[in-house]
This record gives C-alpha cells, structure tokens and sequence, in this order.
RNA sequence: GGGUGUUUAGCUCAGUUGGUAGAGCAUCUCGUUUACACCGAGAGGGUCGGGAGUUCAAGUCUCUCAACACCCACCA
C-alpha cells in the first residue's frame, strides 16, 4: 500500500486499535514465562491527566516489550471507587439541583453515585485506549465488583479474627466539614502564622501559673495543667490546683515530661479529649476527657451556654476577649506554626475522640520490611528504600473506618446493647448473635465504610479473583513490577505490601519502579488553581499518541521531575515524521520488508555494518530495559533511527541503488533493517510502527 | 527538628567502575537535479554551585558551605 504524504494519526489511532483489541491480543497468551504488571487504578470518575499518560506510558512499553519477547503477559486493567473524591462529586452536582445526600437518603444516594459512575466511568477507560495502552479490557476490574467486595469482607474478618482489626474509642483527625475521619495521611500540614497567647490561670488570691497555649478555645474542655517534673520554677506548684478561668473548675497542676520548660512559659494547658499529646498525658494521669465540640466542630453542651453552638474560631475570639476583660490575657506572641488541614476538603482537622476501627499496621508492617531488605522485592530507584523503611518502622495504628456512604460499608452487625458481631454476611453474624444472646435478635450493620485504600491495598490478588483459586492467582502473583509515583508510596504501596504479604505469603512485586512527577515547563506542580495544567489528550489530538509516549519516555530520567512543555512533544514530532518519511523513501526504492534474511552471505561493506549496529542496539536496549532506564532508551532509539539509519546508512545506499553488483542485496537488507526497527521503537510508538509494518 | 533530591553550554538535561567535558533545542555559516525545511553538512558556546581534601589524575570519591525543590514529624 502506498504510504500517504503524512501519518494520519488521529485517523490510523483510532482503526489500529480498535483492530488490535477485536483481535484480543492484548489478552494473555498461554505458553510463554508469566509477565504480570498491575495497573494502579485511576479514579472510576476521573479524567486522564499528564501523570496518568506518564505512568501508563511506561507501563505500556514494558508490558508491549515483553509480549513481544515471547511471555505470557497479564496488564491487570480497572478503576477504584475513590470514596471521598467521587462522593464529593456527587454531593456537589446534588447541590447544583437544591438537594443534599441527607435528606436523599443513603440507599438513594448511593443509587445517584452508580449513576454517575455509569454516566463517567467508561471515560478514563477510552482514554486509556488512546493512548494505546494494551490492557486486557476483557479482565477489567473495579474496587466495589461483587467479588472484590467479597475479597474485601473476607480480608476484614479474617484480619479481626486475628486481632489486627479492632474497634477502639481514641482521638482520630476529624474532618468537619467532610463529617469523617481520615487518616494521619490524608492530613496536609501546612506552614502558618499563628499566634501564641499567654494565659493566667489564678491559683489562690496572690499566685498564679502561666500556660502558654495556640488554641485558647479548647481551654473549656481542659482538665490540668502540667510542668515539668524537674522545672525548679514550678516545682512547689505541682500537686496543687488552679483555676480554669471563664468554666471556674478547680484542675489538678501535675508533673509531666511533656511539658518543655523551655517552650511557652513552661506550664502546658492539657485538654485530653482534643489534642494528641495531651491525650497521652490525660491517660498517664488519669485525667478527664472532656468533649467540647460536635461533629461539626462547634462547642457543644458540655460548654457554658454562652458558647454552646458557637463556631470554634468565634469560640477563640470570644475566649480572648473575655480573658482580656478579666485581666488575665498576658499577651500575644506571633510565630509560625504548623496547622492540619484535610487534604480534600481544605479544612483544619480537629482531633475528636470517637469510636472508629483501626488496623494494627505495626504487625502488618513486619514482613514487607523483610522482603525489602532480602531484595524480594525492590525500589528502583533504591533511595525509596529509606523513605519505605523509615515509614514502616514508625507506623501508626491506620484509622479505617469512614463516616461515608460510598464505599464497602464495614461488615459488622450490633445487637441492641451494642455488642457487635463480625461476619462475611448478615446470616452468619445473626447466627452468632442467636448463639450469644439465645435468642433471635435484630442486627444492624455498622453504617460506617471502608478507606478507599482498603480496597486498593487488596488490589494484586483481589483482582485475580482471590480467594478463588485461579489460573491467573496462580501464575500472575505477584507481578513483576509496580510502576507508581512516590506520591503514593504509603498509601498504597506500603499498604498492598502488608495485605499481600499477610494473604498472600509473599510482596505482591518484585520491582517496584518509582517514577517522578510531571511539572510545567518552569519547574511547577501543574494545578488547576496555577491554570498551568497541560492536558494530555490536547497533546494526542495535536500530536498523536506515539510522539507524546515518545516524548514522555525521554524526558524520564530517574531522579529528577519531569518539565514538560509543548515544545518537546512538538519537537519530537519530528522524530515521528523521520520515521514515516525513511519507511517511505524505501518503499519509494522497492526495498524488500522481509522478516527474515540470512546474514552470513551478505557483502555489501553498510550492509554488514548496519547489521552490526542493530545489533549493538538491540542488546544495549535489553539491559536498559531490565534497570528502567527510559530516557536512556528512547535515546538510544532516537539516535539510531535518526543519525545511524537515516543520515548514514541510507544516505549510503541512495549511492549504489543502481549498483548491479549490490542493489538486490540492498533492497533486502535495508528492508529487513527497516523492519527491525520498527520492532524496535514498536513498545514505545505502537500506532506508527504497526501502521508501516502493515502497509510496506 | 529528621530525611531525600537537585545545582554541568543561552534553555532542557545526559555523563555507567575517577582517565582529554556530551546530546537535543536555540544561535551562526554553508548546502539540498531520488524520503523528510518536521532536511543535510559544519561552527561557536562550559574555570561542571562555592571552598577544602584524597589521587599521577576529580563533573565523578570524602568533608564543608550555599541556593532551590520535596517528604516525614511537631498545633504550648
């Protein structure tokens, strides 16, 4: 077939595709050695962005990589449920039409979510296929599948039946304007200027003590004041009480190693039901824990009624203005300091005391440190290695239970004293509470749901259909490689780590390639407030797919953020077109596209040489292949194509086309070296290569 | 406070075990009767962040300082 002037990418993109997956070669052939890659789950509602095309990009060039070797190569394909995110979407179009998830209703309010995730959930899916990522659509999974969920109650009760989920009443981060817990994760410090009042609390008619505190608010709800043991200033003063000004409480003044003489005034305020420090203290001492804020973070009853209901920043102007009239406001210091902010709904995270369900990550934590340190299982580039460790060995028990209604909700079920029972169905925990109480009783389930990240962490094994035994259980975990970004390094990494080496006896990948981030051109985190977001699928109408997998690939050098700017990819597109124009210029020639040749007989001097060459090539791109390293290979390629085939060896044999003695040797060789490159930049830029393959 | 990364040509970055500084883009010169101006040939351009040390030899190893970026921890 005659090639056109140009490659009609958007065209061509579309037919190959659609082509290649009809004919189900993406699906794994039987036979050769298991190549397995599980692909990180976009959000079900999402949309592709630059980091995606990135990550999807590498993964597509191994995955195409090693097809083409010969293996029997599984890319494990679906979507996550993303809980807050998508329940946020919801919420918000819900508002657009007057109308809020509560007085919808949980049943039909999850119906509107599965809804919306049938109106955009195919999305992500297509754009994944322009980009021509060659998953195994037909093997397709998402987070809330009937048998993920399944994988997800069985992993839930099983983990408490071992006693590494338990209910436990403690201080969690509070969103409150999202209503929930979150983890320690999903809390955003940031850097704000903050001010540090002093506070006299009078101890008798001529004494008093200074506490020093940032939140004057939470001084309704204190229970103490602690000094240091060996703070000579204070020494006297331990054992005896003050007074909590404006609630007028007599509170104990105690000796802690908390308090830092030389912090503050030295003396510490200790509100144990709203501050993590404190509430180590308050249970050291014994102390109160007095609860003053709702669910909403306003001060609740247990607060004199001229506060009661107040917002907690009106609460702190009110208390300083109050402690003002009375004289006992000693002053105001303005320093920097850290505040928690939820990272999704941008509000400070209050630590409130309620009842929520933990995972003992420490136990968890145990064996995916081993398998690091043994190399089964490694961070390319291996600095990650420190920043997992150093993690996982200070790992916090991980808060797993979400006041949302989208999610897996928690398969507990309480009796009518609270006494809760933990089951795969609502049958077997009503047979254990008709053993417990004797009798029939009515359950309710626990309306909470799972973190997104319980589900995700399951992902290696649940997405094979675990706990079935399966052919693909059996031959595809673990997976060869995870390909991620840091960003999710302890999120979800740490996390399917700890459940597969818990479910499975062994880390869910061998390597683990951690990729860096995608900025604008100056350096920049790309975002929508900065509006300096490049859209990928701009860059694929504009550009096709293979120059901007192309221009990704080589701008992937480990170690170092990847700026991206529009100039690159249209840079690159150059290279496409070298290429297009070289399979032209031979077809032009009557080169023969053979598949086969045989080397040994072969005389003319570039011949021989360009053969040599290629094969230099091919070996050089099999090690770089092994240690990830993508820039070095699209290079490599580039190089090659560009200044090896094209500027010497076919300017050489424009010369001798007419030569009687070489020209038949010519057309073979240049067409068989054509191929194999085709071959070769084939993982990186499918469209184009399949497209001259199938045409000359 | 703990940790990581980066600093090399105008720009974006390579530089494996220490052995004469590289690429792409940009700039300049010349060229193009058989692919491609999204082309070819060539040229200019760097005291490799500063300082010290090890060595016959340091962009590369050690120490130190600085700037920038990021991660973790801490609401007194």
């Amino acid at each position: 077939m005659q090639l056109d002037k140009f490659f009609d990418f958007l065209k061509d993109e579309k037919n190959l595709y659609s082509q290649w997956e009809q004919s189900n070669c993406f699906k794994p052939q039987k036979g050769g050695e298991p190549y397995s890659i599980m692909m990180p789950p976009p959000n079900v509602t999402g949309s592709l962005h630059m980091g995606h095309a990135l990550t999807f990009t590498i993964q597509d060039i191994l995955i195409r990589y090693h097809r083409m070797k010969g293996m029997e190569v599984l890319w494990q394909a679906g979507t996550d449920h993303a809980g807050i995110a998508t329940q946020m979407v919801v919420e918000r179009k819900l508002n657009e039409s007057n109308l809020d998830r509560r007085s919808l209703g949980r049943e039909k309010f999850i119906e509107k979510v599965w809804e919306w995730k049938k109106e955009s959930g195919g999305q992500i899916s297509n754009q994944l296929r322009r980009l021509g990522a060659s998953t195994d659509w037909s093997r397709e999974r998402f987070t809330m599948d009937e048998g993920l969920s399944n994988a997800v109650k069985k992993v839930f009760v099983n983990l408490f039946n071992d006693g590494i989920i338990y209910k436990d009443k403690r201080l969690v981060n509070w969103d409150p304007k999202l209503l929930t817990a979150i983890s320690d994760l999903e809390v955003e410090q940031r850097d704000t200027e903050g001010s540090l009042w002093h506070i006299e609390y009078p101890i008798d008619e001529k004494n008093h003590i200074i506490i020093a505190t940032t939140r004057p608010e939470t001084m309704l709800g204190d229970t103490a004041v602690a000094v240091h043991p060996d703070d000579e200033k204070y020494k006297n003063l331990i054992g005896k009480f003050c007074n909590l000004p404006i609630s007028n409480k007599k509170i104990p003044i105690i000796a802690d190693e908390y308090a830092d003489p030389e912090k503050g005034s030295g003396a510490v305020k200790i509100t144990p039901a709203h501050d993590f420090n404190d509430f180590e203290v308050g249970k050291r001492h014994d102390l109160e824990f007095i609860n003053i804020f709702d669910e909403n973070a306003k001060l609740n009853s247990n607060v004199p009624e001229e506060f009661q209901n107040l917002d907690r920043f009106e609460a702190r102007k009110l208390i300083l203005k109050k402690l003002d009239e009375m004289n006992l406001l000693i002053k105001e210091e303005k320093q920097q300091m850290v505040i928690p902010y939820g990272d999704r709904s941008g509000v400070v995270i209050e630590p409130w005391l309620t009842d929520q369900w933990f995972c003992d990550a420490k136990k968890l934590s145990v064996d995916p440190i081993l398998a690091v340190k043994d190399n089964s299982s490694k961070f390319i580039p291996k600095q990650w290695e420190n920043t997992f460790y150093n993690w996982m060995e200070n790992i916090q028990p991980w808060c797993i239970s979400r006041q949302l209604w989208w999610g897996h909700q928690i398969p507990a079920w309480y009796g009518p004293d609270n006494k809760y029972f933990v089951s795969e169905t609502l049958e077997e925990a009503q047979n254990q509470a008709k053993e417990f109480y004797g009798k029939d009783v009515e359950l309710r389930q626990d309306e909470d749901v799972l973190d997104t990240w319980f589900s995700s962490a399951l992902w290696t094994f649940s997405t094979l259909d675990w706990p079935n035994k399966t052919y693909e259980l059996d031959k595809f975990y673990p997976g060869n490689v995870l390909v991620t970004g840091f960003d999710i390094i302890f999120f979800w990494v740490a996390r399917m780590m700890m459940m597969g080496s818990y479910f499975m006896k062994e880390t869910p990948f061998k390597d683990i390639y951690i990729h860096p981030l995608i900025r604008d051109e100056k350096g920049q985190k790309m975002s929508k407030s900065k509006g300096n977001i490049i859209d990928p699928l701009e860059l694929l109408d504009k550009y096709g797919a293979d120059t901007l997998r192309f221009t990704l690939t080589a701008l992937l050098n480990p170690g170092r953020d990847v700026k991206l700017s529009e100039a690159r990819v249209k840079g690159y597109k150059s290279f496409t077109n070298k290429i297009w124009n070289a399979g032209k210029f031979l077809q032009l020639n009557n080169s023969i596209f053979i598949d086969d040749i045989s080397i040994d007989s072969i005389i003319f001097d570039a011949n021989k040489w360009i053969i040599k060459e290629l094969n230099d090539l091919n070996t050089q791109l099999d090690q770089l292949t092994k240690k990830y390293l993508f820039h070095e290979i699209a290079n490599k390629i580039y190089h090659f194509v560009w200044h090896t085939y094209c500027d010497w060896y076919i300017e050489i044999i424009k010369q001798n086309f007419e030569n009687e003695k070489f020209a038949y040797e010519i057309k073979k060789v240049s067409g068989w070296t054509f191929i194999q490159v085709l071959k070769i930049i084939h993982p990186i830029m499918p469209f184009i290569s399949e497209k001259l393959w199938r045409s000359l």
